[in-house]
DNA sequence: AGTTGCCCCTGCGCGC
DNA sequence: TGCGCGCAGGGGCAAC
């Protein structure tokens, strides 16, 4: 569930509440929340044990929080994970997984996740910057981001704009959610061929995805119910302020045409007929419905 | 080598 | 009331 803005609000919270303090225990609860964790859970917290902690770091939708300034906690929320602060005496969460206690008694950090998608993983030397996300790309609210390099390399995959800008290793941070914002904002239906983009409409496109990626971390993300929370178990509000997700049969918010909704790698694009017309004449890239 | 699908999970809302 | 189906903010990895 959680896209950049979600994560980079949690990344924000955890670095307040956690950063500078030393882990005493850590409690794994559900083993495929470490599955990415190779060496086993045993090891997982032994690893953790009496670590300091650093400030917290984001690529994309990861996030990782230096331990001792050598290795790296790093986490990914998947469709549902949480990362809560919670006191002692909180009652477990139906779906808690790991549990963080640290050595001043303060509040404990909760790994809550329904589904499982997410994870958390020790990464040894990683605290400048983990080797297991060495293959996601920088996103566009980081100041390295080279934006010609992004425009060049869009323009020069064989494949459909809204999958391009899913692709992690091309753009980061960016999901179903603002991947359809992004596209209904530079009205452009997301099926379109990349390569027959121009040079202009893939800046124009870059300049939405950094936009609406931006204005929803000031709104702490998007919340559509109880999964997306922040640290403090907060919503977020940038539903209210959304043009095309989840809104199909709504009038566009520009044009006032009913918002569609088609099947799109088993999820859902939502688009503008009007402002967002599908590619006529479909290139190879476009011929999939 | 680059691109496309399948699959990993749990829970909720809907229609029958 | 109950059950089956579709659907949900993601991404790794096998298969083309």
């Amino acid at each position: 569930m959680p896209e950049l803005p979600e994560v980079e609000t949690v990344r924000r919270g955890l670095d307040q509440w956690v950063a500078g303090r030393t882990i005493a225990t850590v409690e794994v609860l559900h083993p495929r929340a470490i599955r990415r964790h190779v060496p086993g859970a045993r090891h997982f917290v032994d690893s953790l044990a009496g670590r300091k902690i650093g400030p917290v770091q984001r690529r994309g939708k990861y996030l990782w929080l230096p331990l001792d300034e050598t290795d790296a906690l790093i986490g990914h929320l998947g469709m549902s994970g949480q990362l809560l602060m919670q006191p002692a005496e909180a009652p477990d969460e139906l779906h808690l997984r790991v549990r963080f206690t640290f050595i001043d008694d303060g509040p404990q950090l909760r790994f809550v996740d329904q589904r499982t998608f997410g994870g958390l993983a020790v990464s040894p030397g990683g605290a400048v910057l983990p080797a297991e996300l060495a293959h996601i790309a920088r996103d566009p609210i980081d100041p390295s981001f080279v934006d010609e390099e992004f425009v060049a390399a869009l323009r020069r995959k064989k494949t459909e704009v809204k999958r391009a800008l899913l692709d992690q290793t091309l753009i980061s941070g960016v999901g179903n959610i603002y991947a359809d914002e992004a596209l209904w904002r530079a009205q452009l239906h997301g099926a379109r061929p990349t390569d027959q983009l121009t040079r202009p409409a893939a800046r124009r496109l870059l300049a939405h995805v950094r936009d609406v990626l931006g204005e929803a971390i000031g709104q702490g993300g998007t919340s559509f119910d109880a999964l997306y929370v922040n640290v403090n178990g907060e919503s977020g509000y940038f539903d209210r302020s959304l043009n095309a997700y989840g809104r199909e049969g709504e009038p566009c918010d520009r044009c006032g045409a009913p918002i569609r909704r088609e099947a799109f790698m088993n999820r859902s694009s939502y688009s503008c007929p009007r402002c967002q017309p599908r590619p006529r004449v479909p290139g190879l890239a476009g011929v999939r419905r």
